[in-house]
DNA sequence: GACATAAAAGAACGATCGTACTATTTTACG
DNA sequence: CGTAAAATAGTACGATCGTTCTTTTATGTC
């Protein structure tokens, strides 16, 4: 029943706990204010903590900022990519991981926005870890999306010329633009624009001859397959 | 020569020159590291003067993040929306408009992103004066885009039934993707992908019959125009 | 050049920052 | 239950935060 191997530390505590604990508040409060303003001490206050109780879980304010942002990853998988996989591979999961996108952005147990993007602008031109770790992160998740609409090109689905990171550059464009709508503007129809934004553009890649390329629109045929 | 009217208070006064040197060092700052560390204390040292003196200017930090952003939104203007004026109405001015853009984010003169699309994802979710700000900001500048927009429908190159709104959605959406590539993730190629993907948006605008609502692809028409 | 006024500096404030060190409490396991 | 280790609290630190008040310097006008 017990690990039958302690070998030299045994890692299984329960003051783990307490770490999710911290990096629930945590994410709320970079949702809401950013990752500059997780500080120590009020998020000590949130959680009920002390500032040494809290700060030992982390040794440093960028720790603490780093497994902020990785918590903020594991729930988006969670919430996006996890329901997306159990549809067939190609376009229904193409477009299964796009509503759940759109459902990540505009939930409601965060505060905010996005910790992943908030964390993107507000380290993009911040050397050090933490930017490190958002980049590393940042195109481990493009990398994914790629996948997922190259195989959409393998099911014949999208043009086999297509270029799988193109598409991927223009989704998160819209995804981009729909968050600052919903959460800076409130904009009640930003969800319904990025559906048609997102519908375009694979109907442009169900298309033949090279629709990422078309400076000059051709005469496009009827989609192929059903 | 000089003013004939002194009314009451004469507000020409050459303690404005240092209130632009002052913006200048806050607007590199903010787009490096953002808003909230647009500390008086740091900008005093870089700018020479004292933290008292420098905060006489604006009386609070608040007032401070604020004027700066109206100092990036100014240079953004001259920047991106006047070298567009200079080109006939419609689908050229558009295009200049676009390119302006792509020079704007892709700038040396400030040492990280677009401080105007720092402060739309660090305000997005913190109510406030500044955030206030943001938003009106934002707004006036997609109105100004829309406008754009619509007087490429009137002149005949997109189609008539486009939805110019729709368009500055998907244009801002691209420009968004665009910046993160370029700043976070250091990428070579994204004013290319941006180019492509403009491209296409404006070649689905000039097709007829509803493009933007092309859930299921249609056969599409050969641009009229040259 | 005197003088009113604007601009900048100086000094100090309470608060909070991140972090270090020590002490106490709580937990898990034999 | 006892006990070692883990978890948390306590305290203190120098630094910096935004802001206020007072004093000094620079500026523009007659």
């Amino acid at each position: 029943m017990t690990r039958t191997a302690p070998l030299r530390e045994i890692p299984l505590r329960k003051g783990e706990e307490t770490r999710a604990t911290i990096l629930d508040a945590a994410l709320r409060q970079a949702s809401r204010s950013g990752f500059e303003a997780l500080t120590i001490g009020s998020l000590a206050e949130t959680t009920g903590l002390s500032k040494s109780g809290l700060f030992a879980h982390f040794g440093s304010k960028e720790e603490l900022q780093i497994a902020t942002l990785d918590e903020a990853v594991r729930r988006f998988i969670e919430c996006v990519f996890v329901p997306a996989v159990k549809h067939p591979r190609g376009l229904k999961r193409l477009r299964a991981l796009f509503e759940s996108w759109l459902v990540w952005t505009d939930r409601t147990d965060l505060p905010g926005s996005c910790p992943i993007q908030t964390a993107s602008v507000e380290f993009d031109s911040q050397p050090g870890a933490v930017r490190d770790a958002v980049v590393q992160q940042q195109r481990r998740l493009e990398k994914e999306i790629t996948t997922t609409v190259q195989m959409t090109i393998d099911s014949g689905e999208f043009a086999a010329d297509s270029d799988p990171r193109q598409f991927t550059y223009e989704l998160l464009g819209i995804l981009l633009v729909f968050s600052q709508a919903r959460h800076l503007l409130g904009d009640k129809g930003a969800a319904e624009r990025a559906r048609t934004a997102f519908e375009r553009l694979v109907a442009a890649y169900s298309q033949s001859s090279l629709p990422h390329l078309a400076r000059v629109p051709r005469r496009a045929a009827v989609r192929s397959g059903k």
